[in-house]
DNA sequence: TCTGGGGTCCTAGGACCC
DNA sequence: TCTGGGGTCCTAGGACCC
């Protein structure tokens, strides 16, 4: 524990909607809903005008609509989102070496990790000052609002910036922690989920105080080794767990939620192979192979199964793990219908068996690669032509999703407010143009065409420019903006670990 | 109301080895 | 003949986070 509040947590204010905002005048002040568009689609963000609806993350966007039947739906842009936040992450390794990225919108910053720059004070004083200097050059550089937490702690400063929220920053003293943390719900604690706070609400404890009141013993008894000792030490307002650098994914996994529940086992087997496809080019985008290939089935009724197998080496093939997930959804009964299904990769190494034993079996290995090749050129043959439920063998940049950018022979720039039944409505305006008009097109109309998304900074520009200079070779041909290509992030090999995050309650 | 997609970490049992 | 304990790997499931 610091005797100083030098660890800074950084949240970055309802992220996707507001990036959205920034992009789109007319929707500035307005509610704004962005996640899954589709039946089983799910709210990734509400902007907190439409949250006064009741609207918030993780709630399923059918019965958002129900609540705000007003608010702008949009799909995510991650191209975009990723571009911005790679703008916000550099201010953050302005002020230190030390950056714990938790996602897109979030991180730690170690504020020790450097001297301080001439002319700031240290002391609490001193890291408040760097913290409003950071929300204001976030806006400057964004145009966004961020909000910032100052702690002696991981613990505290993320609760800290929950509390700043939005557009604030808080500081907790240390010496303070046991006192702040007292009257606050146990679920404010890190780690403390559903399951978790029912176990403790069962043995009578609300308040984080309570939890602190009852002993090590109990809180063991309860939670098992692990999860007691840590929210035992947090509850205390003990957490020692260092501010670490970004690490090494352990594990790429790609998985689809169908409109409607599969039950036919040839498409089931088809589903399968894209998926392990899909997993293998992000595993290999990432330079990365795996040992362990895993399948996930849910079915019609939301029970959930994996199976594994692990291979005797790394591999980054995907004729290998595509064989593998084939074999095991040899032993799952998908009989009565599954609405997801999903293909992972674990075990992850930075090289393969093939590289190891290259020589000794280069031959075989040609005849292999050979092979996968065709397999996979005859797949994204069948792969172009297959119909995903809805909208049959409409190319995915024509599928004209909310919130994504065109471009008009006549009319310029816009976005598309919505789409259905033939026709297709775009708003016509840029980030730096006052909101602009409404027009209504065919949806085969050969003047409109997707474009690629702007925002107004010229840093974020630039961030864009970069990220769309190197397209992936393979790649899908995702919509604009839907690039799979990892975030090219300084001093990153792996990059693209987008929203990844530990369940930060190892030891504190 | 009907539940996304990308991750991390922990637990527990069985196999296997020493 | 009966009885050990510890360590590691693999598999499956679950909690949690954004």
């Amino acid at each position: 524990m610091r005797t100083e509040p030098t660890i800074l947590h950084l949240d970055m204010d309802a992220f996707f909607a507001a990036v959205e905002q920034a992009s789109k005048p007319s929707l500035r002040g307005k509610p704004v809903v962005v996640g899954g568009l589709g039946p089983r689609g799910v709210v990734s963000t509400a902007s907190y005008e439409a949250r006064r609806f009741g609207v918030h993350s993780a709630m399923p966007t059918a019965q958002a609509r129900r609540l705000a039947p007003n608010a702008a739906y949009l799909g995510t842009r991650f191209g975009l989102y990723r571009a911005v936040s790679e703008v916000v992450m550099e201010l953050l390794y302005a002020l230190s070496p030390l950056v714990e990225p938790l996602s897109l919108d979030e991180a730690f910053v170690d504020l020790e990790a450097h001297e301080a720059p001439t002319g700031t004070q240290g002391g609490a004083e001193g890291a408040r000052e760097i913290g409003e200097r950071l929300r204001r050059d976030i806006r400057a550089a964004t145009g966004l609002s961020g909000s910032v937490g100052l702690a002696g702690s991981k613990m505290l400063a993320k609760i800290a910036s929950e509390e700043a929220k939005p557009d604030g920053l808080v500081l907790i003293e240390p010496g303070t922690e046991r006192e702040r943390l007292a009257p606050m719900p146990v679920r404010t604690l890190p780690g403390v989920g559903p399951a978790t706070g029912e176990v403790l609400r069962r043995a009578g404890l609300t308040t984080i105080g309570e939890v602190a009141e009852a002993g090590a013993d109990e809180l063991l008894r309860l939670l098992g080794k692990a999860h007691g000792t840590a929210v035992h030490a947090m509850a205390h307002g003990i957490d020692e767990r260092p501010v670490v650098a970004e690490r090494d994914a352990k594990s790429v996994s790609v998985e689809d939620t169908y409109d409607v529940d599969l039950t036919d086992r040839t498409r089931v087997r088809l589903e399968v192979e894209r998926l392990a496809r899909r997993c293998v080019t992000r595993l290999r985008a990432a330079g990365r192979s795996g040992r362990t290939v895993v399948i996930k089935v849910r079915s019609y009724d939301f029970s959930t199964l994996t199976r594994s197998e692990t291979l005797r080496g790394p591999t980054d093939d995907p004729g290998v793990v595509k064989e593998a997930a084939l074999r095991l959804l040899e032993g799952v009964d998908t009989t009565a219908g599954v609405r997801l299904l999903g293909v992972a990769v674990s075990g992850l190494a930075d090289f393969t068996q093939e590289d190891l034993f290259a020589q000794a079996q280069a031959a075989r290995s040609e005849a292999e690669a050979e092979a996968a090749r065709q397999a996979a050129e005859a797949d994204a043959e069948r792969d172009s032509t297959v119909v995903e439920e809805p909208d049959a063998a409409v190319p995915a940049d024509r599928q004209w999703i909310p919130g994504r950018d065109v471009r008009h022979a006549a009319h310029g720039r816009g976005w598309v407010q919505g789409s259905g039944v033939g026709k297709v409505t775009v708003r016509f305006e840029e980030p730096d143009t006052p909101p602009g008009r409404v027009r209504t097109f065919a949806v085969d109309d050969p003047d409109l065409e997707p474009a690629e998304p702007v925002m107004l900074d010229a840093r974020v520009a630039e961030a864009l420019a970069r990220r769309a200079a190197p397209a992936p070779a393979g790649g899908s041909g995702a919509g604009a903006g839907q690039s799979p290509a990892p975030a090219t992030r300084p001093k990153s090999r792996s990059g693209g670990a987008g929203a990844s995050s530990g369940s930060g309650v190892s030891r504190p």
